[in-house]
DNA sequence: CGTTAATCAGTAATAGTTACCATTATGGAT
DNA sequence: ATCCATAATGGTAACTATTACTGATTAACG
């Protein structure tokens, strides 16, 4: 068991870097910021220390649905949401509610003791291309309607 | 683009396995379990084939937060709750809010089209060796507090 | 039947993550 | 300030779940 987490230079930059973000990175995105101040450190170093720090509740480590792990230098529970387009994470400002649970466990003979919400859509960036193809494929069809000889 | 989903012995085979269950087995567990009918199969297969049958809409695949993916003989939309002693992922009979979307449509800018939920605790099964294991803690507690001489 | 694309078994490759281990560095006790 | 036990590190190997590839097989169509 450990007595108590040490603070290196390592673990005080993966903090630090984590705090500047307001996006979620994955271990590796966050190790190819490190390693722009701390060139020798291996991304075993970092799985490991985002590892502790999260268990140490100074961090989060967000295990999403189908993706890798990602981190969050913002703790206190709350959603997110995933861009389909991009990729991005996001927070939703929707207070995590605890009545769910409750519901929930009127439900079912589990002790249940909490629960996970990932929401999946587009973000602003990736809604207008999206709908510019929409476009475009309905002036194809009706191109294709005005065109044909039947 | 596939043409048609043929049906191959591999296929139904299964799709019948997996019909036969209300748990949520992983690719590995179907695999082994069609093993006994179909003896040659290859792991591939299944794999490929859980894939295209969800696709196509006649099973379900549970990409879960922090696990491999299950897969579910049970279509429409419903949430599920995994043991944390040893586990075992169950049905949550709780309708699919769709409304949830909605409310969190109005905190974001984001496009949102689906929202994921799974719930964590303790089964009726690991309920029990829990509350025993406190028990014990608590009387070694007791029984310490008796016992010394300070 | 014969044709053809879908599917197969077997296997290699990949991605993300964890485990290992010899060496280094931290922090509390001298 | 120096010492020391041990937490932590860098480098690398191992692992697990999953996907990709490939040449052989097979279902579905007329
Ligand atoms: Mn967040
Ligand atoms: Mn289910
Ligand atoms: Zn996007
Ligand atoms: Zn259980």
């Amino acid at each position: 068991m450990t007595e108590h987490l040490r603070e290196t230079s390592q673990r005080r930059v993966i903090l630090e870097e984590l705090g500047k973000l307001t996006s979620h990175p994955t271990a590796n995105e966050i190790y190819e910021l490190v390693r722009k101040r701390l060139p020798r450190i291996s991304l075993g170093t970092v799985y490991r220390n985002l590892e502790l720090l999260s268990q140490s509740g100074l961090i989060q480590k967000l295990e999403m649905a189908g993706t890798q792990k990602r981190f969050d230098g913002t703790i206190g529970n709350h959603y997110h949401i995933r861009c389909i387009g991009c990729g991005r994470v996001d927070d939703l400002r929707l207070p995590a509610m605890k009545s769910i649970d409750e519901a929930a466990a009127d439900l079912s003979d589990y002790e249940i003791l909490w629960h996970k919400m990932e929401f999946g859509g587009f973000c602003p960036d990736c809604i207008t291309p999206r709908s510019k193809r929409g476009e475009i494929e309905i002036l194809d069809i009706k191109k294709n309607i005005i065109g044909r000889k039947d």
